[in-house]
DNA sequence: AGGCGAGTGAGGA
DNA sequence: TCCTCACTCGCCT
């Protein structure tokens, strides 16, 4: 089973993929999605994708999430996107704290990686990860994107933005 | 402060 | 195997 839902939002029209586990993939408005819709979708699915969705481009921490399919990652990958998940919104961490709590003290360069395989980007929360010293580091959809969401995440949490004017400690 | 180089772990070819 | 990273840390301007 595989199928697409469009999901529009004020941000613009986001591609949601799903299959038998739940959502796969999902991708930015400029991104075109290539997979063809073969199915149905559950309408569940495509509801709780939506609300969680427009509940991160605002900032807020979604109450629902949809089930998530990571299984096609490597064990590696759905650790660190595990951890990434248990990051609320308005918070950051950084490569290498991300790379203490899956256990591996020293990669926080695989786990930027992992971040950039991510195949839920917004849901999956791979931008807050920030480099050390909260450098913006990379974002793979583009740079706008990641400062876009946290800066819509600092703002509802209520929280002066670390970066944009001057990074003093 | 900012740039550079080396060490680093995981993935992909 | 070897190479490439969305990293880090320590030196050196």
């Amino acid at each position: 089973m595989k199928c697409v839902a469009r999901i529009e939002t004020g941000d613009g029209v986001f591609s949601a993929v799903f299959n038998d586990n739940g959502l796969a993939e999902l991708s930015f408005p400029d991104r075109a999605c290539k997979v063809q819709p073969t199915d149905a979708v559950p309408k569940e699915w495509e509801k709780e994708t939506a609300a969680a969705l427009k509940r991160v481009l605002r900032g807020e921490q979604p109450e629902v999430f949809p089930r998530l399919d990571l299984s096609r990652g490597t064990p590696f990958q759905q650790k660190v996107w595990r951890a990434l998940l248990e990051i609320p919104a308005g918070e950051t961490r950084s490569y290498g704290e991300i790379a203490v709590a899956v256990g591996e003290p020293g990669a926080a360069r695989a786990v930027g990686m992992a971040c950039g395989a991510n195949p839920i980007p917004v849901l999956v929360p791979c931008h807050r990860v920030l480099a050390a010293h909260k450098k913006l580091g990379g974002f793979s959809a583009g740079l706008k994107w990641k400062r876009l969401l946290l800066a819509r995440e600092a703002t509802a949490a209520g929280i002066e933005l670390p970066m944009g004017d001057s990074v003093a400690a």
